[in-house]
DNA sequence: TATCTTTCTGTTTTT
DNA sequence: CAGAAAGATA
């Protein structure tokens, strides 16, 4: 097999260049994802075992692709180290951390649970959050932890009294709490594992040995300690391939360091330096449109992409009156467009901040136009959904605090505030776990009958499972502790609307589970494995790419995506740029990237849009045009100009007189009844349900159906019950029968 | 201790 | 407007 077919001349050099080290600077839809597969079937066809290769990117969708593209390729299937950086790291500490003194069973805190814990600790250092915001400080953490400094180190670097060493202070509280907790948030996955490679150069070696190639993708958007990371695994042999493209450098407000570009060519001797410049996405005049915005940017590697393909369509740019104007002109554009030739799937609206989709979705849905919604409302974000992963968190890892404090009294078992303050105290004077100062009997028998019931039962139930874990599949586990705690059993009590919803979505729950032991081995499976894959997995990950809907997203998370026909609403000075953004000349270049690689998902059709007045929280304002749609070079652009006036006279004007008078018709009907189309099913248990059926469940009464959508194997449906509200049912489980 | 009510405050972007 | 936090009441 030839692996060259079918590649540019550029594109062949990186594939051939095996030995040394090698940035490939690759422009947006230069074939980039292409280039490093063929490169890694080119390395396996001259005799590299696929077990000296490490391949690093930043998403998990992004690993899945370069995996099955790469089986694909070569037709067969190796267990290769094609990771993310987190998950990567995950699997070194997993071996390795005990090195650090943590036990191999931590827990890993995401960034709700590092604003819990900042919380907690400006309360025990009788801070204001008001002065000390926790965001401020889950930054500094942040910043810190990218740089590899420390606590300690922190804190010596502050004038004493000054505001940054008292926020200094709670850093090292905080690294205290984790270290207690046995727990990591996610910049330590990185910073503990390069932590590990710095102390025991034996460790360092034996990955060193093992991965003898080395290729990261979207390396412009790592970080100090992820280059660190590559740096020290790739020092030895030199192998290590990177690829990157400055101008779509987004993350840099997450640490994300253009210089690691700079700093990679000097690092690394005699660095091969490719430049993918052709493009095979966009047609020529997206390209330009890509251009004349990002030439303003003073901060970049002079670059022109070029294609043979043709100019295409003009763009089309739209001054709307409203965000509901604005979302009305994005359905009856989509609905004009949908024809034979383009799916609904073909179609994504790209913003800036997840706040923009609510409009837009609503005339969506009076246009019965099905989408989904990636980010924003987060399945794993859910109280019910914590509650539960707490529980198994717990089970893993019972010096957990977060996670007992989570659910010490979920359900209710008596234990309040006040009594875990008092149990905390006593842990910290003992200086043991506040799980072992739940198990000691003569603490129990200290307190009420009714608080020492519950806390009996409580840690009962965490340690039959913790003790038994290892023999038990996942499932059982969550079978069983939402048996045995009587968290599902209370919810079912309470009998209301609220509770039900939160029954199903725990019953969803079940069915990530579900996919988890179908998709690992047998005898990879354990509570750990299943945890990690929570913690690391992101909505867009789980993007299914068989439902014909229109996708929304934001700009950040599109990156890496392409679309014939993109939308991209909001560009308003204040959202797009965002405010925050325009007072420095950085925060501007990075908006103007993001900018940069919104218009170049685009592969044929491409739509901006902004609107004269938005609702934004609660007020309207006013807005001005975004000066990103000034930067487009006027001869690209198809203005089409909004004014009641000239609507009249347009040819459409007959269609959007009988739209205004469904839409507003439809809407009366909409805050009534909630009704509105989108997908159908026909799998659930047995019954048909297609959206707009009316339904009629046990508890809930007669209602009808809004939505139905596959959601990880499980069908659901969204439904408003008469009287009831909205609900969101897992077919599987709902009691529903259809009627007429 | 639990729940209901009111007040406040604030929105980028994500592994 | 909505979600969270603080405050008030049972």
């Amino acid at each position: 097999m030839d692996y060259l077919e079918g590649l540019n001349s550029k594109q062949k050099e990186a594939v051939e260049y095996i030995e040394g080290p090698m940035l490939i600077l690759a422009g947006a839809g230069s074939g980039k994802t292409k280039t490093m597969i063929h490169r890694m079937a080119h390395m396996i066809e001259k005799g590299i075992s696929p077990y000296h290769i490490l391949a690093v990117t930043f998403t998990n969708k992004a690993a899945k692709e370069m995996r099955d593209r790469l089986s694909d390729l070569i037709g067969q299937d190796y267990t290769m180290w094609i990771l993310t950086f987190h998950g990567a790291c995950m699997r070194i500490l997993r071996s390795h951390i005990h090195l650090l003194g943590y036990s191999s069973d931590f827990s890993i805190y995401d960034g709700a649970d590092q604003k819990t814990v900042i919380k907690e600790c400006l309360k025990a250092a009788n801070m204001d959050d008001k002065e000390y915001p926790v965001p401020y400080i889950q930054k500094i953490i942040g910043d810190c932890k990218d740089r590899g400094i420390s606590a300690a180190e922190n804190e010596l670097a502050c004038q004493v009294g000054s505001k940054s060493h008292k926020a200094a202070q709670i850093y090292k509280r905080y690294e205290n709490v984790l270290i207690k907790n046995n727990a990591l948030d996610f910049d330590d996955l990185i910073l503990k594992t390069v932590k590990i490679f710095e102390e025991n150069k034996d460790v360092l070696e034996y990955y060193q040995e093992k991965f003898k190639y080395i290729m990261v993708d979207e390396y412009q958007d790592t970080n100090y300690m992820q280059y660190k990371l590559i740096k020290l695994l790739g020092q030895k042999y030199s192998n290590v391939c990177v690829v990157g493209d400055d101008d779509q450098c987004i993350y840099e407000w997450r640490g994300a360091n253009i210089q690691n570009i700079l700093g990679f060519e000097k690092d690394f001797k005699n660095v091969k330096v490719i430049k993918l410049e052709q493009n095979y996405r966009s047609t020529s005049t997206i390209l330009s449109a890509a251009h004349s915005v990002i030439k303003n940017n003073c901060q970049r590697k002079e670059k022109k992409l070029w294609t043979d393909q043709e100019k295409g369509e003009k763009i089309t740019c739209h001054q709307c009156m409203n965000e509901k104007d604005e979302g009305l002109f994005i359905a009856k554009a989509i609905s004009r467009l949908k024809g034979l030739e383009l799916k609904y799937s073909d179609f994504a609206i790209l913003y800036r901040t997840h706040a923009q989709s609510r409009a837009i979705e609503d005339a969506l849905r009076l246009y019965e136009i099905p989408y989904a919604v990636f980010g924003g409302l987060k399945f794993y974000d859910r109280k019910e959904i914590k509650d539960v992963g707490a529980y198994l968190k717990l089970i893993q890892n019972p010096a957990d605090e977060l996670s007992i404090k989570r659910v010490i009294n979920e359900p209710k078992r008596g234990i309040g505030a006040k009594t875990l303050e008092k149990l905390q105290l006593l842990a910290e004077e003992r200086g043991e776990t506040l799980f072992s100062v739940l198990m000691d009997e003569d603490v129990q028998n200290s307190l009420s009958q009714k608080i020492k019931k519950g806390i009996g039962e409580f840690v009962n139930v965490i340690l039959k499972y913790h003790n038994e874990k290892d023999q038990m599949t996942v499932s059982e586990i969550y079978e069983g502790v939402l048996k045995d705690t009587g968290y599902l059993a209370d919810l079912k009590m309470q009998d209301t609307v609220e509770a039900q919803s939160r029954i199903d979505n725990i019953m969803e729950f079940k069915s990530t589970i579900y996919d988890y032991e179908e998709s690992t081995e047998e005898e990879e499976q354990s509570l750990f494995g299943f945890l990690e894959s929570v913690s690391l997995r992101t909505d867009i990950d789980s993007l299914d790419e068989d439902e014909d809907a229109i996708l929304m997203m934001t700009m950040h998370s599109a990156k890496g995506l392409e679309f014939p026909v993109v939308f991209m609403p909001g560009l308003e000075e204040g959202l797009f740029p965002g405010r925050r953004s325009v007072d420095s000349q950085e925060g501007l270049e990075e908006e103007r990237r993001l900018c940069y690689v919104g218009i170049t998902r685009a592969k044929e059709k491409l739509f901006m849009t902004n609107a004269s007045e938005r609702m934004l929280y609660g007020r309207t304002e006013y807005t001005r045009p975004s000066r990103f749609l000034k930067e487009l070079d006027p001869d690209l652009i198809q203005e089409l100009v909004h004014t009641p006036k000239t609507k009249a006279k347009d040819a459409q004007n007959m269609d959007h007189k009988h739209n205004s008078f469904t839409i507003s018709d439809q809407r009366k009907y909409l805050n009534v009844h909630q009704e509105v189309k989108s997908a159908t099913s026909e799998k659930s248990n047995g019954i048909k349900i297609n959206t707009g059926d009316k339904v009629r469940h046990k508890k809930f009464g007669d209602g009808m159906v809004i939505t139905v959508k596959e959601k990880n194997g499980t069908i659901t449906a969204t439904i408003a019950f008469d009287g009831q509200g909205i609900k969101e049912l897992a077919l599987e489980y709902a009691p529903l029968e259809k009627i007429n």
